[in-house]
RNA sequence: UGGGGAGUCGUCCAAUGGCAGGACGGUAGACUCUGGAUCUGCUUAUAGGGGUUCGAAUCCUCUCUCCCCAGCCA
């Protein structure tokens, strides 16, 4: 909201926009992106960081990124790193450092101590079983714990003997002391502190209790001084107890008012993906895909490596919207998104992924010739090129039939072409293999007249094929990807979404073509193939072989086509 | 069967008592040295019943459907 004619878009943004029109928070806008550290970023969480981010970006507040690391046993340091990068990838800023849960440990334990003496809080000698069967059911209310009534006093040594280390794991716990027949369960006296003789990635062994993410996550924000603490639909029912923490902790005075509110939206699904931290990571260990980059991964490294552009993904974020109905998003929006961006800025080069040789019977043996080529027709400062030209091409063996349906274009026996930038080309014969009857080979004729791809005589051609040429092309290897899943919704029918994967979701093809310009791309850069889509330079290239990744398709009206007649 | 949320084109998001609109998808066409891009047309929706009102997607009411909650996970 940089000026006065600009409207809140979606119902966060309204509520901001009235919190600043009342004062309420002296009108600063804060937010969080509040990440655990023990999994990889996907484009759910690309969705929330756009949000937090935008949301500061709009209203000239700051968003910081913290790490909500309360649980030693599950989080690693990999995982910031990992975080941090996609962040930053994504075009968001956060200053030098990113916060973390466990800076206010120390707070965290003092306020502990305080809620014990005002008696807000007790330490528990129950088992984990014992608090389950005295917490009650979804209908019926829960009994009070038989240590409920200790003193404060006793609680405060108790506690203190847990944090110094002289119980073992799950030997107690604290709770807050609220109201165990509450029809918010989450209101039933919980835990807010465990025992956990864990290693943390950050403290060491500094500490053997840890805070649970409830009790945590209210006083980060108010320690940071968040106004906005968006968080996804399923924080919903803790939001009474994030209130209710707050005000004890305001009434001791050990957090300023005005408190921090909670804000909940429906979090991201997307159709032929799977989005949830478990499946995932099931993905990944079970060997499904090659690792948390793998190209065909939701996650942010993944979709890096595929070719997605920062800029692509938070334009799908921003076209998504936001709200608080649950919602699966079409793939084909991402995939447009992604069309959009790449249209207007990759550069266009020739390559022949399925090879079919061309032997032009009329060009000399030993001539070649350099022809002019557009780098990118959306783009006229992306300027010209050369390629070059000889007897001997390949064509895309896609771009030939022998006997060619009624809305086939392309190349056929007797039919004449245009090859992108050169020559017409007239088919004259067809070489097939004498025991496969394979098409290895066609003999075709150039009309030296056309060259660079027009006729002086107006005669017209159907249709515009890429090509290279034999001598100067470079070997390839190009992964061709499609979705990891082949039902929209994997899992909808069987229950696990692992019967869903789609066997073909990768085909490498090990003999591609690419143009001789290509020589020494950087992993990384990306290109579209005429007429065949966008690729990404893959890591995996060496000096000596490219490897491509395909980002996406073109819009394809053949393909479209072909798949309507079946 | 408690509590908390949510129901609008195929999909996602708007409309905040006053002509249900946009985007994606789909489809038809124009144009084209990418069957790309671009442009144009068309397509389809307020979960259901009752009520209030001159007027309801919006307010009231009843019903239905879906999602979340019974971790010492987040």
């Amino acid at each position: 909201m940089t000026d006065e004619s600009s409207r809140p878009t979606d119902f966060i943004r309204e509520i901001i926009t009235e919190d600043l029109k009342k004062g309420k928070y002296d009108h600063r806008v804060h937010t969080r992106f509040p990440p655990e550290p023990n999994g990889y970023l996907h484009i759910g969480h690309a969705k929330s960081i756009c949000l937090n981010f935008g949301i500061a970006k709009d209203y000239k507040g700051t968003c910081n990124l913290r790490f909500d690391d309360t649980n030693p046993e599950k989080e690693e340091q990999e995982y910031v790193e990992s975080i941090i990068d996609a962040v930053r990838w994504l075009g968001f800023d956060f200053g030098p450092e990113p916060r973390y849960a466990s800076d206010y440990f120390g707070f965290m334990y003092t306020a502990a101590e305080y809620l014990i003496t005002a008696g807000h809080a007790y330490v528990d000698s129950q088992t984990a079983e014992e608090m389950r069967e005295h917490r009650g059911t979804l209908t019926s209310p829960g009994k009070e714990s038989p240590f409920r009534g200790r003193a404060a006093a006793e609680n405060l040594d108790l506690f203190r003997a847990m944090r110094d280390g002289r119980h073992p794991d799950g030997a107690m716990v604290l709770r807050a002391k609220i109201d165990m027949a509450s029809p918010n369960i989450n209101l039933r006296d919980p835990a807010i502190y465990r025992i956990k003789h864990a290693e943390h990635h950050r403290t060491g062994s500094t500490w053997c209790i840890y805070p649970m993410y409830t009790y945590a996550h209210p006083i980060e924000d108010a320690r940071e001084n968040i106004t906005h603490s968006i968080c996804t639909l399923e924080f919903e029912d803790q939001r009474p107890f994030y209130d209710w923490l707050l005000e004890r902790l305001a009434e001791g005075g050990l957090v300023q008012r005005p408190l921090p509110q909670q804000i909940e939206f429906a979090r991201l699904n997307l159709s032929f993906t799977v989005l949830s931290k478990r499946k995932l990571i099931q993905l990944v260990t079970e060997g499904h895909v090659t690792g948390w980059d793998d190209p065909r991964m939701p996650t942010v490294s993944g979709m890096r490596r595929r070719g997605y552009t920062p800029e692509a993904i938070r334009n799908f974020c921003e076209r998504i919207g936001v709200a608080k109905r649950d919602s699966t998003v079409d793939l084909a929006l991402l995939e447009f998104c992604i069309r959009e961006d790449l249209n207007k800025r990759a550069p266009r080069v020739m390559a022949v992924l399925r090879p079919l040789r061309v032997v032009i019977t009329n060009y000399p043996e030993d001539q070649e010739e350099e022809l002019d080529a557009v780098n990118n027709p959306e783009d006229p400062a992306a300027g010209c090129r050369t390629v070059p030209f000889s007897r001997l091409l390949y064509i895309e063996r896609d771009d030939f039939l022998e006997n060619p349906p009624k809305q086939f274009f392309r190349l056929a026996p007797g039919r004449e072409v245009r090859l992108r930038y050169a020559y017409y080309i007239t088919c004259e014969k067809v070489v097939k293999d004498e025991r496969t009857g394979e098409v290895v080979e066609l003999h075709c004729t150039y009309d030296p007249k056309t060259r660079g791809g027009d006729s002086p005589d107006g005669r017209k051609v159907k249709a515009t094929l890429h090509w290279v040429s034999a001598r100067h092309a470079i070997s390839s290897e190009v992964r061709l990807y499609t979705t990891l899943f082949s039902t929209p919704e994997p899992g909808a029918e069987s229950g696990d979404f692992r019967q869903d994967i789609n066997p073909a979701s990768l085909e490498v093809l090990s003999s591609a073509y690419v143009e001789p310009g290509l020589a020494g791309a950087v992993p990384g850069s990306r290109y579209q193939f005429e007429r065949m889509g966008y690729f990404c330079v893959d890591p995996d290239s060496t000096r000596d072989r490219l490897v491509f990744n395909r980002t996406v398709t073109l819009k394809d009206a053949w393909a479209k086509i072909q798949k309507a007649q079946k």
